[in-house]
DNA sequence: GCGTTAAGTTAACACTGTTAACCTGGTTTT
DNA sequence: AAAACCAGGTTAACAGTGTTAACTTAACGC
């Protein structure tokens, strides 16, 4: 059995070398770049030979996903282990994350996050639910520490989940900072910018403010 | 010049055609159905002929995406007329079109807001800003009215865009019904139902509430 | 040694967007 | 009216894509 564990170890190396030059060619080139020719290519070996690894190029694609929302996740592991359980600052923290990493990795995000009809869809599926639970416990956490306001997690855990994730893909779909026509004051406005302004809305809402209270800059962007 | 003017409308009205059939191929076989010959033998004509309207694939699906905005932005016009000016309610229909348009047009929306770098880009290009300026309009009229909280409109707007837009794109990501894993109870939930139960949190805040604030239902989600 | 099988090859098919060369009929010009 | 022009269409073809089929080649177990 020794040489048919080898076998496959060596398969499953070569399987590894294919999803890496996948994952290469993915950020070198695009997702429009991404073909089995130059995947293959990229490896030393002819295009078809792919087939014996994986079934198709969807299925290529999917294993690079996995392999992306894993590097997702640790990351955003990563970034809050700074902070302190319960504390508003660790779910803040995971958000700025979120952020950089897609910024960091703009083809990987863009096809992590694909609007095609191709293969996550279940968020459980992939390596600890795509840093899902991640934020899922920090909200829990808040909320029994009380810094954080009690109702359904879940429905926080998609509140904030739609917030940062809107705000990359309209920011990767038409690059704010190249948009001056967005608004008078966003010119050079980078994402985390935004994001980090947004902070005040989540925390405080957007109702009108009780009397007295200070608003930060009332009235300033319409000029 | 009358000949010269029936013959650059009759131009026109080609192109019309194939815009319409663009279209209609986009919506019943998907962006990966869109194919110049797809669209040219719908037409009746050969996918060469398509040529001589547009430049290219890019510059038709260009033309398709900013019809598609047209249309958008009417949808949401018609949406916000029914509620009064400075309204709280006239921002939040803006936000359930939104909605309900991505849903009911998904290969549409797909397109529109697609990650890829292709055409848009620059939003003021479209028709009506694709609807931001309809909703700036809304949130300064608020402000005004003092309905709103005053703040910088455009952050605003940014931060209300994301999070409808972001809702959207996970949504149709990995279909929210179809990942009962995503939470217990969002089994069945449909999109439109979530943005609706954001509102609490756009409008009052994530902080903690003051003691004796009435919570919607606190705690209730997880077990 | 022999059969099996994994892992690779080349050739080919059906697609895709796109270009080139050509035709054709109405418009414009002389 | 004859000639030139040109918009609008054609078919053939090219390069690229994912993918399949048939074939080789080497290593393995018996």
């Amino acid at each position: 059995m020794t040489v048919n564990q080898t076998a496959t170890r060596r398969s499953a190396d070569v399987e590894a070398t294919i999803l890496a030059a996948a994952r290469d060619v993915l950020a070198q080139r695009g997702i429009d770049g991404l073909s089995m020719r130059a995947v293959a290519e990229r490896v030393g070996v002819s295009a078809t030979a792919l087939y014996h690894y994986f079934e198709n190029k969807d299925a290529l694609v999917e294993r690079v996903v996995q392999s992306g929302f894993q590097r997702f996740g640790e990351y955003l592991q990563q970034a809050a282990e700074h902070h302190p359980r319960g504390s508003l600052e660790r779910v803040r923290a995971l958000g700025e994350a979120y952020v950089r990493f897609a910024l960091e990795n703009q083809a990987y995000f863009r096809v992590l996050f694909s609007l095609r009809p191709g293969q996550p869809q279940r968020i459980a599926d992939l390596p600890d639910g795509g840093g899902y639970g991640l934020l899922r416990a920090a909200v829990v956490d808040a909320m029994a520490a009380g810094t954080m306001r009690r109702d359904d997690p879940d429905l926080v855990v998609m509140y904030l989940w739609s917030m940062t994730h809107g705000l990359l893909t309209i920011a990767m779909a038409c690059r704010i900072e190249e948009c001056p026509e967005l608004g008078p004051g966003f010119t050079g406005r980078q994402p985390l910018d935004l994001f980090r302004a947004f902070g005040t809305f989540v925390h405080e809402g957007l109702a009108r403010q009780p009397a007295g209270a200070h608003t930060r800059n009332s009235g300033e962007g319409s000029s």
